[in-house]
DNA sequence: CACTGTGAATACCTTCACAGCA
DNA sequence: TGCTGTGAAGGTATTCACAGTG
């Protein structure tokens, strides 16, 4: 039985994905000094439904009040402790092309307490150079990476050519999951988690959307 | 009766989001001047199981051979029309912070058929800099924009405390389909769709899954 | 009394099992 | 025979309706 197993319930995987967004809208509460919320404002602000927010989050317990609501700080602190955030999850990008560089110098990773520890490249003319302060290093530093400094998540922003080589180099190192921005299916052992987020994907379902109510300017 | 109506059957949300993944996987196979393709082989390739490419695909019509497979060339164009690819969605993007020049400098959207026509920032200091080798507008050309050039899609990488603002004015404007990468819900109009990609929430996804398997060292 | 927490109902998505066809 | 297309079954996610409680 492992010490992992008490913070972790049976929680589905939808609702796990919103998680994240209550607890940035409990953030934002907590900067403006708000102690208390209702399921109502609080899905409101997360943008869902009270239902839903009552459903997710009684998977991770009871910590509401029943006639006033959910205390602020509490909750925010057990969405944290739920999502496993109050560990730290060093982070690595790896292709310092444009949007790798863009990644590097992003706020938001620090900000949410996602530290990057290092910039990688595979190519040898990049590695060296200076991204964001940081020297660019080459990929065969991955495995000191992951045994100095923790490293445990590993963002590629290679061309989708390079993805898989990327990947596998991350996963030999004993990186276990990945944040994939490159539009490529990347095939990983059991046990590594791997999500990919594809710009183009993106927009090509926002364009299947949009031709339902764009086109209608030829009714004749 | 609109002329879109004609393409439009009705397609599940899951299933018009896995589209995109099989257009990429024909396209390599097209490159590589494949002809013919068996679901179980494009599952592969897209990453998922037979049985749902062909479910999938059921929803846009029988355009596969029993016995054989489905004809590549033939199949994309099904798919590019069901999508609604055969228009150009001319795409702005707004906040030229990192995330929007990286985004600006990105090859992918023009490689997917996606035009970026303008670059914009609300912030008048950086308004008429040159990125990618196009000058940043001010919000207040949006409108033209629409009218004169047929803007169809607006990504906003502003930070997220201007990204409400950054939305309102790409709906006023015209704009019905918009790709938010910052940390914020969006209020819209019915008929406005939008699509949120927040990257720390990915990161904080990725934690949770990383907790459940990275603790057990501690197995006494 | 207001608001949370939850069983039951519904809707949606995926997988199974196999009928149908080149 | 081999592979597609699909009804039916099984799961998962969301919503409803209301019981429970500070």
């Amino acid at each position: 039985m492992s010490a992992a197993a008490t913070t972790r319930r049976d929680i589905p995987d939808a609702s796990v994905a919103r998680l994240p967004g209550y607890l940035r809208a409990l953030t934002a509460l907590a900067r403006n000094d708000i102690a208390s919320v209702s399921s109502e404002e609080l899905a409101t602000a997360a943008g869902v439904s009270s239902t839903m927010l009552r459903k997710d989050l009684s998977h991770l317990g009871s910590y509401g009040v029943r006639g006033v609501g959910y205390d602020v700080e509490r909750l925010a602190s057990e969405i944290t402790t739920a999502l496993g955030l109050t560990q730290d999850w060093p982070v690595a990008i790896v292709g310092m092309g444009n949007l790798g560089r863009a990644l590097a110098a992003y706020r938001g990773f620090a900000e949410r307490g996602f530290r990057v520890i290092a910039l990688l490249d595979g190519d040898p003319r990049v590695v060296g150079d200076r991204v964001a302060g940081d020297v660019v290093r080459p990929m065969r530093d991955l495995p000191d990476l992951v045994v100095d400094h923790g490293l445990a998540i590993g963002v590629i922003a290679t061309p989708s050519a390079g993805a898989q080589e990327a990947c596998d180099d991350l996963v030999e190192a004993g990186v276990r999951s990945v944040l994939n921005f490159a539009p490529a299916v990347l095939s990983v052992p059991d046990g590594v988690v791997v999500r990919t987020v594809d710009l183009s994907t993106e927009l090509q379902i926002l364009a299947f959307h949009g031709q339902r109510v764009a086109a209608p300017e030829v009714v004749a």
